[in-house]
RNA sequence: UGACCCAUGGUGUAACUGGCAACACGUCUGAUUUUGGUUCAGAAGAGUCUAGGUUCGAGCCCUAGUGGGUCAACCA
């Protein structure tokens, strides 16, 4: 077997290639840079294990750098919870830095810019700049103030420092390229006055730095190495590197900016945008609603810090466009849980069953393994009684033959307790089930080690006591989307496909007493539900419990088959949506030489289906196929029988096609070229 | 219409200097199981977007095309 050395991601490569070409390793340097204006969420996670994880990997250090230059936004309380979310996810940062820290600097940077005829004071409206900025593909044109003097430049910046301006009355802009090809080369502005009290520097200042010019020099000045940020930053790196031109000192580390795709995740959306109308349209509780993305929102679901790092480190980083299905996301929060949670019994949907021959006030203290996976985590007590609670879904009067849980006349297990058979059950007058009676058997009891306690049944059911159940409220959820990418669609708003389900709420359920004294960090599996963890909701008294995610279940995929194999029936759609018909003929085509009987007629039979929806003009291309690629010319022969046939005249083209499958030494393509001759 | 980026099983990622397309999730079997969970054993599923070229040999290099994305806020 090969061993599996080299799987570094692109970014990894990139840094394996400067340190092979004499970089120092010291001096690797990353940075986190979120902007303080609301919650980190499952996208942040990747660029935070990413950053983060290098650090760990090289040893490098790595900062944690409020990008804070827009005090229009940003809020103290992000800041707080940003800091909160890092260091649960389990990450040290080396320093907490500011880019506000660095606004003397950039200010200092800025007049010397002026002073070398870099920048310019422009004082026209937005929309007059934006109408000269041009389009992609028409050049800008100059701004009327681009030459003004140095002298003036110089002193209009220093009033708008000093606060002598309204807001939007003056700009400070570089002087670099109307024409250039790239729109953030189009004089870029570097200062824009804003009249708002900055989270950590007050009113001190009222010019505040955009963007790209604090990003890059901040990079700069803390030296970091690598600065790592998503794709659609791509094109503001000729104007980082440009920045950093004008400052570079030779003796210091050169920062570089490398871009990767932002991660996203099938039926949730990821941008902080979003998510905020979300809570401000009260769709969801808060940013740490359970069903948000947010770091914060999955903490309180039931998250560990590891399950996330797992499954940013599965997901990878890359360039391409991507929608990680949320399953992957669950595995991991399953595998991690699964080793850890304790195990406790919980009746989500009740139904009473009364043990006839148990005696009526008896009550017996079991025992119950806290987790089998884990030989060390002991054991906790469960009262047992004649009147219990079981899931009404774990019975049925007549189950069937796949039905491993109770019926009438049928044995199962009570988890940790007795084996029991349903004798009758008691209805009321519109026919539903309230009562099972039952009848158990007082030799089997779990781990008595009796022949009868031995004995095989097919199922286990879970159960509490109902004389000394507690109750709590339980809250399940579900996607908050009801469509895979919901800000994927230019026709529609993401709001349109919100899940109107997406919480579910049991305000009774049934638990064990031993979950009264339930914490926060307590992590619980339900024994045969799922995983769950007290919500932060919760009171002394009032308990509060959110589903985190629920066990596998293949019995639920047998019961929904029915209505999936209806769906599978139709012939898959291209996931794409709007693959041509060609596309899917060549598709096909390649795999007929692999294929015989019955599986080459239904590939041939659905080549022809497609060839309806061919043109001649479209087709005509293919007919250059390669000569080894033998599948696609059989396919491509194929799709012109049925144009033939549907009335295309044979012309040179097509005679010498057919030919030349004539004289071929692959046989099917024989046999297709001959019925068409 | 311009510039730039991207394209590998259903999904997400690997594949070193060009050399048998790999891993994980998901799906499906079977075994084990006092959780229809876990675990274990196995299977199916990709000629790497298309066409051409270079090469003994291409997922990888070159050309052209197709498809998708990004870029024109006094946001980051």
């Amino acid at each position: 077997m090969k061993e599996p050395v080299n799987a570094l991601n692109f970014i990894e490569h990139i840094v394996e290639e400067d340190l092979a070409n004499g970089f120092p390793k010291d001096l690797l340097r990353f940075r986190f840079p979120p902007e303080p204006n609301g919650y980190l969420h499952i996208g942040h996670a990747a660029s935070i294990c990413l950053n983060f994880g290098l650090g760990e990997k090289y040893n490098a250090p790595v900062n944690l750098r409020f990008d804070d230059t827009n005090p229009a936004k940003e809020e103290q309380e992000y800041v707080d919870a940003i800091k909160r979310d890092i260091a649960w996810l389990g990450f040290q940062w080396a320093n907490e830095c500011y880019s506000s820290d660095y606004f003397q600097q950039l200010y200092d940077w800025a007049v010397l810019l002026i002073k070398e005829g870099k920048a310019y004071v422009d004082q026209q409206s937005s929309e007059e700049i934006a109408a000269q900025k041009g389009s992609p593909t028409t050049a800008g044109t100059p701004s009327p103030f681009r030459d003004r003097p140095v002298a003036e430049n110089l002193e209009l910046f220093e009033k708008m420092k000093n606060g002598e301006f309204p807001a939007g009355s003056y700009l400070l802009r570089a002087k670099i390229d109307m024409a250039s090809p790239n729109m953030h080369m189009r004089d870029p502005i570097l200062y824009r006055i804003v009249n708002a009290a900055h989270h950590r520097t007050g009113t001190k200042w009222c010019i505040y730095p955009m963007y790209d010019w604090a990003h890059g020099q901040s990079d700069y000045i803390e030296q970091v190495s690598h600065s790592l940020c998503t794709l659609e930053f791509k094109s503001h790196r000729e104007l980082y590197d440009w920045y950093l031109d004008q400052i570079y000192d030779s003796s210091r580390l050169r920062p570089k900016q490398r871009e990767f795709a932002r991660r996203n995740l099938s039926y949730t959306v990821m941008s902080k945008r979003k998510l905020l109308e979300l809570v401000q349209k009260k769709v969801v509780a808060g940013w740490d609603d359970p069903r948000m993305p947010t770091i914060s929102g999955l903490r309180r679901r039931g998250y560990t810090p590891d399950s996330i790092r797992k499954f940013s480190d599965l997901a990878g980083i890359s360039k391409r466009d991507n929608v990680t299905d949320v399953s992957l996301l669950e595995y991991c929060i399953r595998e991690d849980l699964n080793k850890t949670a304790t195990r406790v019994m919980a009746v989500l949907n009740p139904i009473k069953l009364v043990i006839t021959n148990y005696p009526v006030d008896k009550t017996e203290i079991l025992s119950m393994e806290n987790n089998p996976e884990d030989p060390n985590s002991g054991t906790h007590e469960v009262p047992f009684s004649r009147e219990l609670y079981i899931e009404r879904e774990d019975f049925k009067e007549d189950g069937g033959k796949k039905f491993f849980r109770l019926s009438l006349g049928n044995e199962v297990r009570l988890k940790s307790a007795y084996i029991i058979k349903a004798e009758s059950v008691v209805k009321d007058e519109a026919g539903n089930i309230v009562e099972i009676h039952c009848s158990y058997d007082p030799e089997s009891k779990s781990g008595s080690g009796t022949e009868a306690s031995m004995r095989k049944v097919k199922g286990t059911l879970h159960w509490v006591s109902i004389a000394h159940a507690i109750k709590a409220e339980v809250r399940e959820y579900d996607r908050l989307f009801l469509d895979e990418a919901p800000d994927a669609h230019e026709d529609k708003n993401f709001m349109d496909f919100i899940n109107p389900e997406s919480l579910r709420v049991i305000k009774e359920a049934y638990l064990e007493p031993y979950l009264a004294k339930a914490t926060l960090e307590d992590k619980f599996q339900f024994q045969r539900l799922g995983y769950f963890t007290l919500d932060t909701d919760s009171s002394e008294g009032n308990l509060i419990f959110n589903k985190t995610v629920g066990l596998k279940d293949t019995w639920a995929k047998q019961v929904e088959k029915p209505v999936q194999s209806q769906k599978a029936s139709t012939p898959n759609p291209s996931p794409q949506g709007k693959r041509k018909a060609l596309n899917e003929i060549q598709q096909i085509s390649k795999k007929l030489t692999n294929f015989s009987g019955e599986k080459l007629e239904n590939a041939i039979s659905s080549i022809k289906e497609l060839a309806g929806e061919v043109s001649y003009e479209e087709l005509e291309p293919l007919f250059n196929t390669a000569a080894k690629k033998v599948g696609t010319r059989i396919g491509v022969m194929i799709t012109l029988g049925v144009l033939l046939n549907s009335g295309q005249e044979k012309n040179q083209a097509i005679l010498d096609y057919i030919q030349s499958g004539l004289s071929d030494e692959n046989e099917l393509l024989r046999t297709e070229a001959e019925k068409l001759k």
